[in-house]
DNA sequence: TCGAACCCTCACATAGATGTGAAGGTCCAC
DNA sequence: GTGGACCTTCACATCTATGTGAGGGTTCGA
């Protein structure tokens, strides 16, 4: 599929997909004329990434962690350097420490949320 | 305390205690001389800022966010406004969805590490 | 064959979080 | 009372993710 299709599937623009793939993140085949084409996999691949970018990470590391997490894995095991173990194990700790992060301050919204409801309640009562 | 200690205590640059401030998530009294003086909580509250931050979510948000999840609070259920109320919802999905993203790319991450470590030991066995 | 709707690259602009440094005031220990 | 280690404000710099637009090629249907 040519960029403006994955641009309107995935809800990102045309400008952020080449960036993407600047930065490393997505490939995309190109035609004959130098349009960009994308495999069906791009869809989720996009997502993916932007969800991550949404959470916090950098390109950077994203960079790093994709290949990790393809399916068939784009990084083999023997390929594993020391170093990028180290990255993913102090990467995989921040994440856990982000989405811990995240959910504490998640519930005390929740929990706020349900006692304006609870004072409503009472209130109109 | 003044702004060097909160800095070295939180990790935080004195800069950044400053533009916290500037953007409203945290307050600092003033002492005769000019000098910003924090209590004693505002450890806790940069470190909440920090954490969200680094979570993805802006300045701006935060700023409406904190006020709930104090205690005591800051911002009573009379006081919730409809909108606040619905920007709050908004960002409590969207904290769910960016901790469910992170969690499992970190899930991946750890069974990607996890096949290192397997192919590793059968390796060196 | 023309126009609309794509695509390309390149480059400059913006916003947010952060660094850095200048110019100057305050406090304390020697 | 002087020097060093704090503090203040202000302003400009940087990095990353993003927007925007110029200048130009391609594809396709009317």
């Amino acid at each position: 599929m040519r960029i403006g299709e994955l641009a309107e599937r995935t809800g990102t623009s045309r400008r952020l997909l080449r960036y993407y793939e600047e930065q490393g993140l997505i490939v995309a085949a190109r035609g004959p004329n130098g349009y960009r084409d994308y495999a069906e996999a791009s869809v989720d691949r996009v997502l993916q990434v932007r969800g991550l970018l949404d959470a916090g990470l950098p390109t950077r590391i994203i960079k790093q962690i994709l290949p990790c997490l393809d399916q068939p894995r784009a990084i083999y095991f023997p390929d594993a350097t020391p170093e990028m173990i180290a990255t993913l194990e102090a990467e995989r700790d921040r994440m856990t420490r982000r989405a811990e992060c995240l959910l504490r301050n998640r519930d005390a919204i929740a929990e706020y949320l349900d006692a304006v409801r609870e004072y409503d309640g009472v209130a109109s009562a």
